[in-house]
DNA sequence: CGCGCGATTGAGTAATTTCAAATCTAGTGG
DNA sequence: CCACTAGATTTGAAATTACTCAATCGCGCG
């Protein structure tokens, strides 16, 4: 079993590439691990890096002007995290990163990633492909947002990601769903009717 | 003044092309014009192209079982438009694109699109930033959703685009913001205060 | 003048929020 | 095994917000 296993096979799923290219191009990530409620990212620093993750979950965060927390992203294994606003464009980050539970990441830097896909075509479209994807999936919570009430909303997200149910608890949910926590409970006793 | 000119000072916000390259590239589009009302992709139609628009304004809209209308997504010019799930991922359409002012606009089949990003590196760089400016503007909304009360996300709106204002009707931007048009009208009143 | 469409207003209802209090649960130390 | 505590969850009640449905208004156009 390789060192970078599930990079290895995450990028194989949109590209192909040999084990040289593989190795030369993991030897731009670098192994971060933390612990839980430990924070990735914080607001106001500068984004250099954007991380895949190997393991753990992770949520991004954005707190407004009353101190409630509202979640913009989850992420899980072999998912990628960051605050995409401050890594793009280089502004200072309006999000903070927290680990949910023990994480282990790969970071890579802005830089590099943009070096490696002018050394390697294959990565710039891998990277245009999980653009597209991300947007899709984006695309598809705002619709649910617009089009459906929050006890929809509340069973489609655990039809997606039923593992979110054990390994969160329910007002990190609700944050993510754009509800408050009691209203979230309220919606549990009715679902069993 | 070019043919394309418009398309090309878009590509060339982000990329460099020689003027054989932009002539060969831009024989991959062709022009489309429709008038108002006219849809441009209906319901359960398959999408084949995505539209850079020349000109005029568009709405992406998501009925619902009830018939009410959601609006995910505006276009005007220079902007792209199309039904990105279905395009991507060769599916049904599952939102309609309709012509809220006369058009022209600029189709690129998704062969023609995969071709030339095969073709020349960086095109393949151009629709990936595009993509991750998208997912960007995208989360943006998104988080004026979780964050905003009706009000502000109204005022938000409209100072970002003040000629949304002009161009469409108030049931439309309602349908955009996620509100009832009654809703949206009673808010312009309290705004004079 | 009158039609038609979008915008507004009114009234009643439904959903959600807030704040506070009560309850449950898991982990800790005696 | 029990008591205790901190955090999460639930519940209650009042206040707010938005929705629906119906009626009315305003205005451009034939």
């Amino acid at each position: 079993m390789e060192k970078n296993a599930n990079l290895k096979t995450h990028l194989e799923e949109l590209i192909q590439l040999s084990e040289t290219e593989f190795k030369y191009i993991s030897s731009h990530f670098h192994l971060k691990t933390l612990k839980k409620n430990q924070s990735l990212i914080q607001v106001d620093d500068s984004v250099e890096h954007t991380y895949f993750v190997k393991k753990g979950l992770l949520k991004a965060v954005y707190t407004d002007e009353n101190g409630k927390e509202h979640i913009l992203q989850f992420a899980m294994e072999n998912w990628w995290i960051t605050d995409y606003q401050s890594y793009f464009t280089k502004t200072k980050a309006i999000l903070a990163v927290i680990c949910l539970e023990n994480v282990e990441l790969l970071a890579l830097s802005y830089n590099d990633r943009e070096k490696l896909c002018r050394e390697f075509h294959s990565l710039d479209f891998f990277f245009r492909k999980k653009a597209n994807s991300g947007y899709l999936a984006l695309q598809k919570r705002m619709l649910m947002f617009l089009v459906y009430d929050t006890k929809s909303r509340y069973e489609l997200l655990l039809s997606q990601y039923p593992s979110l149910y054990q390994r969160v608890s329910k007002s990190i949910i609700a944050a993510y769903l754009g509800v408050s926590r009691e209203t979230l409970s309220r919606l549990d006793k009715k679902k069993v009717l």
